[in-house]
DNA sequence: GTTGAAATTCAACGGTTGTTGAAATTATGC
DNA sequence: GCATAATTTCAACAACCGTTGAATTTCAAC
């Protein structure tokens, strides 16, 4: 026997990783056990503590994988935008290089990435993490696209701009979490898993959505 | 000793709601015991069971507790806001008919409306229960403003308008959470605890946003 | 094949979990 | 004041948690 050689040994790295980020993103950090996911990648209870350390290393381990993935095409897309607009790209091109990484080939057909997306909205949210965790692995790359977008609206304080993109982290995550609600909502009218249809759906929200803060009008009398 | 009588009574239910809700907005379902709740609330560890049952029927009554307050308010101001209008309200108005609930007198002061703000917003994202719990204790009120923007906006396609709830949906509960992401982010600049700020500021956002699908053009070919 | 390192299994540890039944206390109706 | 019910306390249950050290197996180098 030597089939299960050179293969198993990453196998089970990566196997784990996909356990963990599946559980995960579904129970969040608390509600899920280390037998579970040994279970369900199908290794020994003690395989990752001996991979990744306690707990709490491997739900890093497991942001921390795609993350470098995902910040490194982000980067690639603002750069091609920037470039291909003689240095003054428009706000919905800024946002279509923001969103285009997430549903690019594999990313909208393989489940792990979905699971990832998942994970993401759970973490964004959580007063727990929410504020460290995202700061850690994406904020720097989001500072680059608020810089874009500071140049492609120069007449915008940017206190507004910050305000915009929270809004549209906040749509983006919650569209993330697949919770199936805006499909009981809409009675089926709205499949919240196509991402493609949502995605041309929040181009339009969050483009006009940042672009209206381009009239002086400051803050209206609430009531 | 005849002090705490009448008084104790009730206040051993709604001081132990009041624990549950802070500590499961902070840590979630499964982050949270029933002997932190117990110790938070001054009681002893017995005594949740007594009131509510299992764990998790407390956790619903928890979010049953002020969602009936919430969506009383918010039918009132939708009335109020239709009334005044000659029947055909406009879109930010119905937004701010929407929203103005959450910020009124108590709710803005007291810390425990902001716990279940930011209990909303974990639910909200979680897969696990923002299908069924969202569902079960907002959309019916949620409908309704549906049905007051589908009036305002006439000539736009239903699914446009429950996609750009959605949207809404999620720019709301993630500052509703409170990780504090968004001040380490912008420097300083906004404060995401400022409440009024952060709804004015969602008001412009989500108004454009809507009302940028009044324009025919369906969808753009993406890249 | 032998040797040393890496990977995997196994069993168990101390500690914590939600829940509960029985006892003790307090309030209520007569 | 007494009996009845409601409330609160206490102790303990069985089940499960993350982690680990030792034993076992598999691998790689010579």
């Amino acid at each position: 026997m030597s089939l299960p050689q050179e293969e198993s040994r990453i196998d089970r790295r990566t196997a784990i990783l996909d356990a963990a980020e599946e559980q995960f993103a579904a129970y969040g950090y608390d509600g899920v056990t280390l037998r579970a996911i040994a279970k369900k990648a199908g290794v020994d209870l003690a395989l990752p503590n001996y991979y990744f350390g306690p707990k709490r290393d491997l739900f890093d381990a497991v942001l921390m994988r795609r993350a470098e993935i995902l910040n490194a095409a982000r980067l690639a897309q603002l750069d091609e935008c920037i470039a291909s607009s003689n240095g003054t790209p428009s706000v919905e091109n800024i946002i279509r290089a923001f969103l285009r990484p997430l549903l690019t080939g594999e990313h909208v057909s393989e489940q792990g990435w979905k699971n990832y997306y998942a994970l993401i909205a759970y973490v964004n949210n959580s007063p727990e993490w929410g504020g460290r965790l995202m700061t850690q692995f994406f904020d720097p790359v989001i500072q680059k696209f608020i810089d874009a977008l500071r140049l492609a609206m120069p007449e915008v304080e940017a206190r507004d701009i910050y305000w915009a993109y929270h809004f549209l982290s906040g749509a983006l995550t919650l569209t993330f979490a697949q919770t199936g609600r805006l499909d009981t909502l809409s009675g089926g009218l709205c499949r919240s898993d196509d991402l493609t249809d949502a995605f041309e759906h929040m181009v339009r929200f969050t483009t006009a959505g940042f672009e209206t803060f381009r009239s002086g009008q400051k803050k209206r009398r609430p009531r």
